[in-house]
DNA sequence: AATGTGCCCTGAGGGC
DNA sequence: TGCCCTCAGGGCACAT
């Protein structure tokens, strides 16, 4: 549910906080928020600690923060790598504050001027993991994201690509991407090596502004439509930004455990069988991927001899 | 190479 | 009351 509005949501409440603050401690209370880590918990712990946070950087929906280079006979770490997954949060909390329902990963930190905090890495679906990288350059040389000092990106992350709102993001790249994927836009939309940041909420948002079908294959749009729609990602990723996320539980908040607002700002994700905002007709639902689609059939029509997804009963 | 499918996980909510 | 089912879905391993 986090995608690239929650999370950065959570890169700028985190970033003031952790930025040369100093790791004093490291506790690990479920492994399984390691997965991508190929060592133990004692060691991610050893590794961790003592470390300086040079800041908070993000890349779609992936956040890291670049380490001040360890001792010479530290394991090799260049940034703690975090992903929220589903229902990931990222939590700063005083220290000795008691644990979190979902804990998984607790980080006492020492910041030069603001002292000590608590940031504690919580997930109920444990999709959602934390990890250390090395850093490798971007092809590009830009910076490897938002608030990344240089152009690297840790190597778990080269396979992104640049979201939509990064500076360096190419739309010639993408409109020459898309002109050759037969995939279903909506498919495209949310592979993050196409473009990143976006998953299932924004996708259906941005296909209902441009009017373009879920099931539409990337390479039937013209150059025109590629462009509304990628006006209309950044478009809604922008306006959800700006209220904060979009929430519809207790799963995505902020730093300091806040919900957003945008959910009330949707107009096709979740709101199956309410009156579509632009035509007054239902929006339907269909299944495809193993997720759900939100669309209305009237203003975002589609020849059923290329649709592939199915309805819902 | 490109495309599509299945699975990891927990808790909420609906039906009976 | 409680049990079983479905759903939420990001990212990746795997199959074709």
């Amino acid at each position: 549910m986090p995608e690239l509005p929650e999370v950065e949501v959570v890169r700028a409440g985190l970033d003031p906080a952790v930025t040369g603050a100093t790791v004093l401690g490291v506790t690990v209370l479920d492994e399984r928020a390691l997965t991508r880590y190929s060592g133990s918990a004692a060691q991610f712990e050893a590794a961790l600690t003592g470390r300086v946070v040079r800041s908070a950087a993000r890349r779609g929906k992936f956040l890291w923060m670049p380490l001040q280079p360890g001792p010479d006979d530290a394991p090799a770490a260049d940034a703690l790598v975090a992903h929220l997954g589903m229902s990931g949060q990222l939590l700063l909390r005083t220290p000795g504050t008691a644990a979190e329902r979902h804990e998984r990963v607790r980080l006492d930190i020492q910041h030069p001027e603001h002292g000590e905090f608590t940031v504690v890495f919580a997930d109920q679906r444990t999709f959602g993991s934390l990890t250390l990288d090395t850093l490798v350059p971007t092809p590009d040389a830009a910076p490897g994201g938002l608030g990344s000092p240089d152009a690297t990106v840790p190597s778990q992350v080269a396979h992104i690509a640049r979201d939509p709102l990064d500076p360096a993001f190419r739309d010639l790249e993408f409109r020459t991407t898309l002109a050759r994927k037969k995939s279903a836009i909506k498919r495209v939309l949310l592979d993050q090596s196409v473009l990143s940041g976006v998953g299932n909420i924004y996708a259906d948002e941005a296909l209902w502004h441009s009017r373009i079908h879920p099931g539409t294959p990337a390479s039937a749009l013209s150059t025109r439509a590629v462009n509304r729609l990628l006006a209309d990602v950044r478009g809604v990723l922008e306006r959800a930004l700006a209220e904060g996320g979009t929430s519809f539980d207790a799963q995505y908040v902020n730093v300091n455990g806040q919900a957003g607002y945008f959910a009330h700002s949707l107009n096709a994700y979740g709101r199956t069988g309410e009156p579509c905002p632009r035509c007054g007709r239902p929006i339907v639902r269909v299944s495809f991927m193993n997720r759900s689609s939100h669309y209305c059939a009237h203003c975002q029509p589609f020849d059923k001899r290329r649709d592939r997804s199915r309805p819902v009963s």
